[in-house]
DNA sequence: TATATCTACGCAATCGTTCCCGGCATCGAT
DNA sequence: ATCGATGCCGGGAACGATTGCGTAGATATA
């Protein structure tokens, strides 16, 4: 089915015009008559002429339209952080192309490959779990293509960054579990790759250490996949349950880790926060409403995507190389809930 | 700060080649000779050459790319939906561009404006609440632009639509409820404008019918933002609460709405399911989760998004008009939990 | 040797839009 | 009557890539 649209060209045919009048009557130039002005504009509302922005993003070497990287949208630290980053792309004129990793480096590198050929002017990107290897990022931005990063970070890249302080995240989660009277804290982590994973677990551990408490190998476990895979959670938290002193309290990293871990216990009938506690990452909105209400770490995450954005277009329509790169870290949000209640 | 790509005539510059032998030499056409080939292959190679899709679009007069229009990403039917979407549009190499109408008319219409002129080959859209009037796409559809709608159609517009059975979920619900022993049934719907709003209705009322209860006027309340907004919510709740007669039990029609509908119930204390049943619309994947957990009608939401997609691309992709639509009508799934348990 | 065939490339148009450069009227001033 | 100014508009190149057509030069055939 082909839809064709009217172009220029077909309205100075059917006026008897140049495309070049044509053009100018419909950007209002002072050089074209009210009369001819009046004759253009009307025959292009008739039959619904709208610039080709195609052809418009060919002329002006641009497309106006950035490109988003995250791992999943159906997360709510994404979702929202994607519409901080509408907003603001949205006031200023720009489209916003959206593509998955689904924690894959492979994807990862189609998805860039495919938005960096010149259809979108910048890239914003949380990169995915499995990324190790930042070559693929660096080679762009090497050649001038403006990239700003979000949540997980590559640090290696020397560009426009944007955070939140995982390390005090943790490290308040943590601290909150000690002062109700927990002392077996474990970790439960994403991806050993991430920036935010080693942040965490920093955060986390100098929490024990100012309180005193040593840091215990076999208290934390990593999940390669950031929770995704239900299954990844189940083997970590077996682990845990198997100890000879079974952890009296979980932090867990990350927003997928925090609710499969909440389903492994209900499964396994395991009381939360009586036989351990839970305290973890998280951006859902349902958190109050879960059995038992879950304590959370939150990220600002819309302005995470506002702040990310601005930096970005920023980047995008500065005239020389930028080489002053911003590295912005916002706080985190505690709060407290049923799932991580003082011992009794 | 400036991106300049290389393009096929810096190549041809640099080897001394006319654009179009190195084009041909790209494509590996048989008229260039296997040394010139290779020059302009290695070149290419090394100076990271990749086709300007700007270009090709205006040449080919599409852009390989389609538009997407939902209220919220941040909505977990949606979001599965955008993967069902995505998995087979990626498949063809078509790309996705997404756009929220966040419920609202207004800008749904501007969403629908920026996208469909020529930057995108064809739109998939569930339409806002707030939208009564379906002008804006009657007239894109009318000019033989690819349309297919998904979950919220609109009915006068003849093209390739998707639901779920509304009916049928909402019959099989209520239906539910009363077998439990419930029988003064509310229903708590969303936005009167929308089409599965009408037809769950419809369901709800036929199941009611079809026990032998009488259909009760304010047994229904309807909330013009979807649940959104959470006073909406409350006041919906507020009359229901403040019936002589109190319903026993509330079938709620969207997702939004069956969460702030258990937000409301935590709040004030009433007890699901003992004071009052739930059984709702949902496609979150925590409902297990929830306290109480919660009886849901799911729907095939990533299953829906690569319907929709293929019929899509089948309409771009057809060489002549297309007049033979098809109506797909996919079943939905009851899940059943505590907040629906038989009555003691 | 003259003609036909084939190889390997270049020219130029095309997509839709903008913009520089130019040009033809008309008008007022000298 | 001539000149300059001004108003109004058209021609054509450019953005990057593809492609039909033309052709120079080499080789093969008669």
């Amino acid at each position: 089915m082909k839809f064709e649209a009217i172009t220029i060209k077909d309205i100075a045919k059917a006026l008897g015009l140049s495309t070049s009048t044509v053009s100018r009557a419909l950007r209002d130039s002072y050089e074209i008559s009210p009369a001819t002005k009046k004759q253009v504009l009307e025959y292009a509302e008739q039959n619904h002429y709208r610039p080709n922005p195609i052809a418009l993003s060919l002329k002006e070497k641009r497309s106006r339209s950035i490109g988003v990287i995250v791992c999943e949208i159906a997360n709510s630290f994404f979702s929202q952080a994607i519409n901080g980053i509408e907003s603001i792309a949205y006031d200023k004129g720009y489209n916003v192309i959206i593509s998955q990793s689904h924690e894959s480096y492979e994807r990862e590198v189609i998805d860039l490959n495919y938005l960096s050929s010149r259809s979108i002017d910048g890239l914003l990107i949380s990169v995915s779990a499995e990324t190790e290897d930042f070559s693929h990022l660096q080679a762009l931005h090497e050649r001038g293509f403006p990239i700003v990063f979000f949540d997980r970070v590559a640090e290696s890249i020397h560009t426009h960054k944007v955070i939140v302080d995982n390390f005090k995240g943790a490290y308040d989660a943590t601290d909150h579990l000690l002062k109700n009277g927990y002392r077996r804290i474990a970790n439960l982590a994403g991806s050993p790759h991430l920036s935010i994973t080693k942040e965490r677990f920093n955060g986390y551990r100098q929490a024990l250490e100012n309180n005193g408490i040593p840091f215990n190998e076999s208290y934390i476990e990593y999940c390669l996949h950031g929770g995704m895979v239900y299954e990844e959670v189940e083997n970590a938290l077996n682990n845990f349950i198997s100890l000879e002193k079974m952890p009296d309290a979980i932090v867990a990293s990350a927003d997928k880790l925090t609710t499969n871990c909440l389903r492994y216990f209900k499964t396994k009938h395991i009381k939360v926060p009586d036989d351990v506690a839970l305290m973890g990452f998280s951006n859902l909105d349902l958190t109050d409403l879960l059995s038992p209400s879950l304590s959370v770490v939150r990220q600002p995450a819309f302005e995470m995507g506002q702040i990310a954005t601005e930096l970005l277009l920023q980047l995008i329509e500065s005239k020389r190389p930028v080489y002053d790169f911003q590295y912005k870290v916002l706080p985190p949000e505690l709060m407290i809930r049923e799932s991580s209640m003082k011992i009794s």
